[in-house]
DNA sequence: CTCTCGATGCGCT
DNA sequence: GCGCATCGAGAGA
């Protein structure tokens, strides 16, 4: 059983380069059937970490157990657990030993909008989910989901589209200013003048 | 508005 | 033991 109408993305859309596969997200839906309701979301914000040299990327020093799913099948979720409280939500990328991944930064709340609200304790829609761990509070994302399929039930990813007059945004990636001049690619990517966008000022601004 | 700081668990050196 | 792909509260301007 699909949530929605539409299907929700297969390998093939991740089996790809991060930076293509950030890029393509925006617009997407991310679906978590929690107690048998679908809460959804509209991605807004994403940010690619790349095989090889990349200093921001868990990866980069190699295989670890943490780490292990941006090593697997592309298509599956590496969730983290960082700062004592947050969780973090992934999508694996490229094919299976090709370290890369998206995160998933920020999201416009559209079905269980008042539920989600309740939970993050806000007021106002765009503070649901205009942030990686509010996000993941929002929707009940934990370590529990790492490794998970996105294309199963209860976490999917479902194809969709920029809006008329919506355009893509680029900059250097938030919070890891430990990498050095990578902190500076052109990683990060989002809707431009989007109110559910992570407020936080990317690096070199 | 801006800036600083504490919370809090765990991966890694 | 250090520091982290964060967040929200509180202080000051």
């Amino acid at each position: 059983m699909q949530s929605g109408c539409s299907r929700a993305l297969q390998e093939d859309f991740y089996a790809r380069p991060a930076d293509r596969v950030a890029r393509d997200l925006l617009g997407c839906r991310l679906v978590r059937r929690w107690h048998g309701v679908d809460l959804v979301c509209r991605i807004v914000e994403t940010e690619a970490y790349l095989p090889g040299r990349d200093a921001a990327s868990h990866a980069n020093r190699g295989r670890t157990v943490r780490n292990a799913p941006m090593f697997g099948a592309p298509g599956q979720a590496y969730v983290y657990f960082i700062y004592g409280m947050y969780d973090m939500l992934n999508v694996v990328c490229e094919k299976p030993g090709v370290p890369a991944a998206v995160l998933l930064r920020a999201a416009e709340p559209l079905q269980e909008v008042p539920r989600m609200q309740r939970w993050r304790r806000v007021r106002h829609d765009w503070q649901v989910a205009n942030g990686p761990g509010k996000l993941c509070q929002a929707m009940r994302i934990t370590r529990v989901l790492n490794t998970h399929p996105l294309r199963n039930v209860p976490l999917q990813i479902v194809p969709g589209k920029l809006r008329h007059g919506e355009h893509v945004g680029v900059s250097g990636r938030i919070g890891v200013a430990y990498a050095g001049q990578d902190a500076f690619l052109p990683l990060r990517f989002f809707i431009r003048d989007h109110p559910h966008v992570s407020r936080v000022r990317p690096a070199g601004r």
